[in-house]
DNA sequence: CGTATTTCCGACTACATCGCTGGGGATGCC
DNA sequence: GGCATCCCCAGCGATGTAGTCGGAAATACG
């Protein structure tokens, strides 16, 4: 798959946090975990990778939980993913200096472009809407 | 890096086979990892999965090698680049059935349709122009 | 104040994959 | 026959991934 499970898992506990963010919504691990079926003492992991790195807040103690840092249209996907991602450090693997190899690097970097034009293209508001939509539809269905 | 060093190894294989392909010419796999700096008994591996693809043809004895099965303009990148991340079995591995993880599901396909497109879009032949182009404008630079 | 609840921090394990090495066999030119 | 070359597959160490665990710190609540 595209992202890791780490990713995966930190990108629909956003979701379901953007879900209630107008509400000021706090969610705690175990309630995230047990909803989307993610062992919670992993997803532990992640929620507080995303909170250091400024996309969620927490608080401690009982009835505390998790919440957004900021609304969801001004997160974007990009910032997210290299969070989780684990440190992006050393991705530019210092390629063999051969003329064949700078071209693979070339191309190497034309997917890399492409892949973080949509991330930084794709905010959680844009995911959310897309999850309503979907839901909506699902009703639709249903009728 | 976006590649993982197999692909590497084999798409540098394969401008080396695709810039004397015009001699019809053949390349031992020592020759090719010595060039290009690539512990050959690995190489061989990469070689012996691009024949099983198709793209490359095999000759046997002394005097044998490697040489492209196609002209370069045939072989496209998204073919090789299959053939030598092993196998894509189980890509689309079961996702969890919940609004949140089908909408991530939605994103990772169209990062995945990004990359797809440029892959395919991509002929060893463009790649080859860019080598050719690179060394050139290093013999500019010379004078 | 004490206790229960919740986050916080770091270590640990099991398993798979990656990059690479090696042994020996098949093929075919000389 | 002998040597060069490809062919097949087995194994190995390092690394990363997914997940588990123990316990410490903060804090709401009775």
């Amino acid at each position: 798959m595209a992202f890791s499970a780490k990713t995966e898992y930190g990108l629909v506990s956003l979701l379901e946090l953007a879900a209630i963010h107008p509400q000021g919504g706090v969610l705690q691990v175990a309630e995230i975990a047990s909803r989307q079926g993610i062992p919670d003492r992993y997803l532990e992991q992640m929620l507080t990778s995303l909170r250091r790195g400024q996309i969620l807040r927490s608080i401690r103690g009982p009835r505390g939980g998790y919440q957004l840092a900021r609304p969801p249209a001004e997160i974007r996907i990009a910032d997210v993913v290299i969070c989780l991602e684990g440190e992006v450090a050393s991705r530019g693997t210092a390629a063999r200096q051969s003329p064949e190899f700078e071209v693979i690097g070339g191309l190497e970097g034309r997917l890399e472009q492409a892949r973080q034009a949509i991330l930084e293209g794709t905010s959680l508001q844009d995911l959310l809407d897309e999850r309503d939509q979907r839901l909506q539809s699902q009703v639709m269905y249903f009728i």
